[in-house]
DNA sequence: CGTTGCACTGAACGCTTGTTCAGTTAAAAG
DNA sequence: CTTTTAACTGAACAAGCGTTCAGTGCAACG
């Protein structure tokens, strides 16, 4: 047997990122071989080096995709106004971003440590470039005095935990929709920012 | 060549749970081999089984030793007083406690997953009794009249993701030692419940 | 001093890993 | 209808995996 019926590569490609992601979120990147994904796609292992040089860029294109889309995603939301409604707006886009993507938060948050060095400080870098909007947003807010905060790196660090963190518990079919979280949570950072 | 000057099996042991423990952090359980381990203990890789059936219950052994440690100093720390004491002393003691064990924490958010179901029923059970714990506090605080909270639920699970987050980041030789962080993450934790 | 027993070695076990590649097949191109 | 080519198979590779175990030598015990 060989080529199955429309079984082409720009079905296959996709296919294998997708289980990848699906597989590393639930296992883990170190726990999951090559022939686990194969299988999920229906392919023999050899098929997966069509579309990835290795398993190591697999994971890097994953994150790195991710953290082009975050970037680009917080760029289009156009977040202006003033310093409390930009964290307003922040804050719900972060929440209903980071929630349509909670294996991408899970294995973004995880498996950075299975990135070689290189890889590692590209990502690492976005980060900090999306974290750095963040703060910013903080310290503007504090100069113009619509916030109090005795720390602007700590505040930031303590934000995106707390906001991040709502992807580890949150389950579609739970008791609350996504806007009613956003709503939970933009209600707790206003008052921790003290606004 | 066999048992060398001072090796014993009370030396032995420690080092080696104390080895797995850093190489996990630090790797993934997953990522990490038993003859890694062995390496960082000066021994071959067959003598670890001295010490462990196996190395899955060297992951469960460390968790399980980490969650009743944090349950046994909860209850030593003797929260008690006004809700928004209680709230305040738990902070300090959350922080205090996983600032000392970043490596663990790191596994215990992370290696869950690794576990067999029974074990991971076994962490997951200690660690809702430890939130719940948090949760009271807020329940009692918010009946009391000391909080404004919407959801205790949410506001339990987003403390508890903040207060953790710290262990992320938080470096020994940075600019700020434990106790400002405390100081710092406690002045966020009560204007965020409205205190 | 002879014996016991513990801590450890080092080799081996069957299995899985990531990766390569010659060969096969079906679809597209001429 | 013939040729080309992209997509995939299936076998193979060396390396590494967790785990077992017979054997070795030291320390403590009687």
């Amino acid at each position: 047997m060989a080529r199955k019926q429309g079984s082409h590569s720009e079905i296959t490609g996709p296919k294998v990122h997708g289980a990848a992601l699906r597989l590393f979120a639930q296992h883990g990147f170190a726990a999951v071989s090559m022939r686990q994904i194969a299988a999920e796609v229906d392919v023999q292992a050899g098929a997966l080096y069509n579309y990835t040089p290795d398993k190591q860029s697999l994971l890097f294109d994953l994150l790195k995709v991710h953290m082009d889309e975050l970037l680009t995603a917080h760029a289009d939301a156009g977040i202006k106004g003033t310093p409390l409604e930009q964290l307003e707006a922040f804050t719900r886009f972060h929440i209903a971003f980071h929630l349509e993507r909670t294996d991408l938060v899970f294995i973004s948050y995880m498996e950075l440590r299975n990135l070689t060095p290189d890889n590692f400080n590209i990502i690492a870098n976005l980060r900090r470039v999306y974290e750095n909007a963040l703060e910013q947003i903080l310290i503007q807010g504090q100069d113009a005095g619509y916030f109090v905060l005795q720390d602007t790196k700590i505040a930031t660090m303590a934000l995106i935990a707390m906001l991040t963190g709502v992807a580890h518990w949150y389950r579609e079919d739970g008791r609350l929709d996504l806007d009613t979280v956003a709503d939970l949570y933009w209600d707790m950072v206003r008052k921790s920012v003290g606004a």
